[in-house]
DNA sequence: CAACGTGGATAGTGGAGCTATCTGCTATCG
DNA sequence: CGATAGCAGATAGCTCCACTATCCACGTTG
């Protein structure tokens, strides 16, 4: 096909198709002539799967590139595309310094080895982690500090079940393609999940009855 | 003190703080004279919050004035703040049309029917939600769909001791303040947790030891 | 063979989040 | 009292990002 069917096939305009592939997001299609090419399945397939990414996953375009040239690459394991992916899955929390972000540093250190999670405590997800916890410590919320054990909790129970599921009788090229996607699509889920329960407990506790009723 | 000394203590330049003012992300200073301004505690902490939502909860300088204005309402309930928040702290997820959607978007309602819980079935979180299950069928990936009833465990089980841990023996002031770093810095350190929980299940499944182990 | 469509290159757009400059005014120190 | 340094506020500018629009020469198609 051409790229304007490419373009009505994804929902996705033809200038930003262009764009895409100037960015490296899309491959080339095959060319016929030095100024026609044809793209095929896979170039429906990428796409979609760019959108996903930037839509729903809300990622960067520089993100979206990093991460479908680890899945592109070859001799790829799940275990090092995940961490590839992680580096590039931002956001990237700025490093914060001080005594407080010292102290978060040790307890999410002390929190992995608690646990013997084999996690790098250097890289990016742990991060973000001790930067959330050095501002609690901020804003004078250290009573929020020990909801970290349960959502590690839930975080240890959720990763299992992801984990076997991505894997479970599938090739290499689907296992990677899904530890994308389940780890993207998956946060998205989890958080809306973990709102609405904050809605459902907030008006089990108050009385209030939010579902059905009125908007406002 | 005055806006050096709120500089100063927060890490956060002039001109940004300036930059706040003018979007009303900070009340003004008590002004002594037309062009000379006082600032206190509450700035100093207000400033603090809006740098933990925006550096931590990569929330946009429109959002955080939202969710504010939301906190500082009278009359706050934290029903109503959260579902304010809510509609706020995006992000807002495209509607989307087709087949799919409307599969999508039964099988949330489902959910929240099947699980009982209380929460509106177009709110934004429940959008997402739908957007996320959507985009994982037009993917092709319908496997990973009943990953999210365990991630409806999850949300539930975490949902409840925050709420609780939220509201234990404090102000309406503190409930609803604790709603907002709660549900935001609660975010941020799920996802963490999940990713670094993703690399242990991972590394067990495949042998290989990234904990500790050297950078690459 | 003529008109519309195509791929590629280049430049422009609009929004977000700051950042720099300018202009009076003011606190303060000698 | 007066020089000087700093201050608040207004305005304009900057950089980055994700597109979007315009050109152009060539190709496909009726």
């Amino acid at each position: 096909m051409r790229m304007a069917e490419l373009s009505s096939r994804t929902g996705v305009p033809v200038p930003t198709i262009k764009y895409y592939l100037r960015e490296g997001l899309l491959p080339p299609g095959e060319r016929t002539s030095p100024n026609q090419a044809l793209y095929d399945e896979s170039h429906v397939r990428r796409l979609k799967m760019v959108r996903a990414l930037v839509e729903v996953g809300k990622l960067s375009i520089a993100a979206v590139r990093d991460v479908l040239d680890a899945v592109d690459a070859p001799e790829k394991i799940p275990f090092n595309v995940l961490g590839e992916m992680q580096d590039r899955l931002g956001p990237i929390h700025p490093e914060g310094s001080g005594e407080l972000w010292e102290q978060a540093d040790t307890q999410v250190r002390e929190l992995l080895r608690r646990r013997g999670w084999l996690a790098d405590p250097d890289c990016p997800p742990a991060r973000s982690l001790v930067a959330a916890l050095a501002t609690l410590a901020e804003l004078g919320r250290t009573d929020l500090i020990d909801l970290v054990e349960v959502y590690a909790d839930a975080a240890e129970l959720v990763a299992k079940v992801d984990v076997t599921k991505v894997v479970r009788d599938q090739g290499m090229d689907d296992v990677v393609e899904g530890a994308v996607i389940g780890t993207v699509l998956g946060e998205t889920m989890i958080i809306a999940l973990r709102r609405l329960a904050h809605q459902d407990a907030t008006a089990r506790l108050y009385g209030v009855d939010r579902s059905g009723g009125d908007d406002e």
